[in-house]
DNA sequence: AGTGCCGGGCT
DNA sequence: AGCCCGGCACT
């Protein structure tokens, strides 16, 4: 039945998509049938509207996986469209679309029977409803997570990379939400369900940082004092939504799922790419959520604390908690949008639970997040986000402690005595971060060999200590050579092995168990 | 001695 | 292909 000469199109009949009827709207339905010659672009597929009707089309005319991409298709007023609020699905029709921006504006009707306009980015928009829970629908097959990847535009399909994939749509112009925003005044809800997504991108795009990649922000802690941690005070008050049941300290509530538009208007004044602070957010111990409750320990100080650890060939981004690692996989491997309701929770399998013995949760992030120099990492984190003005906020805090140890300055508010959190870092650690290349007087270090050190060290600090070994944080401190160099020392490169240790042998990569060339950390 | 991983064998 | 491991080069 298909044109046998090539590899079979994966079945592509039966695929969801949406297809163009006579009145120059798209409607969804099935893939019927395909043409003989699926190479040819005037090849028709019949196709199978979900009210019944059938009509033979030409690839351009349908949308979906394996066909045409939303973004390049012009949506005629009173197209119907799917979009994300609030991490909720929610229809709309198409207002009209601005060719040129690729903006779209969408008349949205709420639950409450609310209509509002949103003005959405023709990527933000699909033309088929989500799937709305893998779990209930007994995971079939990947077909329609496909086609909702598939049909979201720039969701380039699973990236295989370990490099972070800056969600660069979700930050770019952004201020057409804005406009919105002043166009529907007094409605701090919508605001906020606007605002969310783009948050929450930004959150995670500040928060990608796995070991592999170079990209590791710098980020507060909450050691930061409360002037500086512009954001958690954000975030954290917005314990708003009080579906919530977590009767926790605001604090615990999830910024991809709801932030206060008041709040985050007044911390951001305008509201654009200031999500600078927001990487503070979940660095921290406050970042829990229903995912963890059961774990929720940390008032003991507890010696063991359950982490998440991506999974992901060439990452190894640790979360502490469920829903970050999740949204990190999702949205930074699985090309999906951030928002849990549409993702069928594959990103289970790209996440691992690793229980880490610290002493001290806190004190492990603050060694993370010093561990590599800031700065690099941080600007370039930010790169290419509008009106950052980041650096002018009182972000800067002189760095006290380690000024000497850290090359170029770090605007890690170490030193802030404030922090109610002893955090006690361990030296060994911090010399290490930034011995490699810099040149560093033997005598400082603790005398221990690097590798007796990684025999005894918790993962944890292994994977600090990774960090900040990762070629960035050799950024500033290093001499010029050791960049032109690239070739590292042997004894530099950071290994399954090195970093999780033996005892630790299943949280490997394949490779590496197999004594092959480590897949994971590839330099 | 420890580590990274090639080459090759087994299933 | 997945897995395992001897053995070598390197540190």
């Amino acid at each position: 039945m298909f044109g046998n000469r090539r590899l079979a199109k994966r079945s592509i009949i039966g695929t969801k998509v949406c297809a163009l009827w006579q009145d120059g709207r798209f409607y969804p339905g099935v893939i019927r049938s395909v043409p003989d010659d699926t190479d040819s672009e005037l090849g028709k597929y019949t196709v199978l509207f979900d009210d019944g009707f059938e009509k033979d089309l030409v690839a351009k005319d349908i949308i979906g996986p394996g066909f045409q991409n939303l973004t390049n298709s012009t949506l005629k007023f009173q197209q119907k469209v799917y979009l994300t609020l609030n991490g909720r699905e929610v229809q709309g029709v198409v207002l009209k679309q601005d060719i040129k921006t690729n903006e779209v504006l969408v008349n949205v009707q709420l639950s409450n029977n609310e209509e509002l306009e949103f003005i959405k980015r023709l990527d933000e928009l699909r033309l088929l409803e989500s799937r709305k829970s893998a779990r209930l629908v007994d995971q079939d097959t990947d077909y329609s997570k496909m086609a909702d990847v598939t049909l979201t535009p720039d969701n380039k399909k699973r990236p295989v990379s370990h490099v972070i994939d800056v969600p660069a749509q979700t930050q770019r112009h952004r201020r057409p939400v804005d406009d919105e925003r002043e166009n529907s005044p007094g409605n701090d809800e919508d605001d906020v369900e606007m605002m969310d997504e783009t948050i929450a991108a930004m959150v995670l795009t500040s928060l990608s940082c796995s070991p592999a990649s170079p990209k590791f922000p710098v980020t507060m802690t909450e050691t930061a004092d409360k002037g500086n941690s512009v954001l958690s005070t954000s975030a954290n008050s917005s314990g708003f939504y009080s579906e919530r049941s977590d009767p926790s300290p605001p604090l615990s509530s999830h910024l991809s799922e709801s932030a206060p538009a008041a709040n985050i208007g007044t911390i951001f004044g305008s509201y654009t790419g200031k999500d600078d602070g927001i990487d503070l957010q979940e660095s921290v111990d406050e970042y829990y959520d229903e995912c963890d409750e059961p774990k929720r320990k940390r008032s003991l100080q507890a010696q063991k604390k359950t982490m998440y650890q991506c999974t992901w060939k060439g990452c190894a981004k640790i979360h502490n908690t469920c829903s970050g690692i999740e949204k990190h996989v999702r949205t930074k491997h699985l090309g999906l949008m951030d928002t849990e309701d549409l993702s069928d929770h594959e990103e289970e399998f790209y996440y691992t639970e690793i229980e880490v013995n610290v002493d001290n949760v806190t004190k492990t992030f603050s060694d993370m997040f010093t561990s590599s120099p800031p700065e690099t990492s941080f600007i370039e984190m930010h790169h290419g986000i509008p009106d950052h003005d980041y650096q002018k906020k009182e972000h800067r805090q002189p760095v006290h402690t380690f000024a000497s140890s850290v090359p170029s300055g770090g605007f890690f508010p170490q030193g802030t005595g404030q922090s109610t959190t002893p955090i006690s870092v361990p030296p060994i650690k911090r010399s290490l971060s930034w011995q490699n290349n810099a040149a560093t007087s033997p005598g400082t270090v603790s005398s221990q060999s690097n590798s007796t050190r990684s025999s005894k060290m918790s993962l944890q600090e292994r994977m600090q200590q990774h960090q900040a070994q990762s070629p960035k944080s050799h950024m500033l401190s290093s001499p010029p050579k050791s960049i032109s160099g690239h070739k590292k020392a042997r004894s530099e490169v950071r290994k399954c092995r090195k970093v999780y240790g033996m005892e630790n042998r299943d949280m490997w990569c394949t490779q590496c168990k197999w004594k092959k060339a480590c897949s994971r950390f590839t330099d």
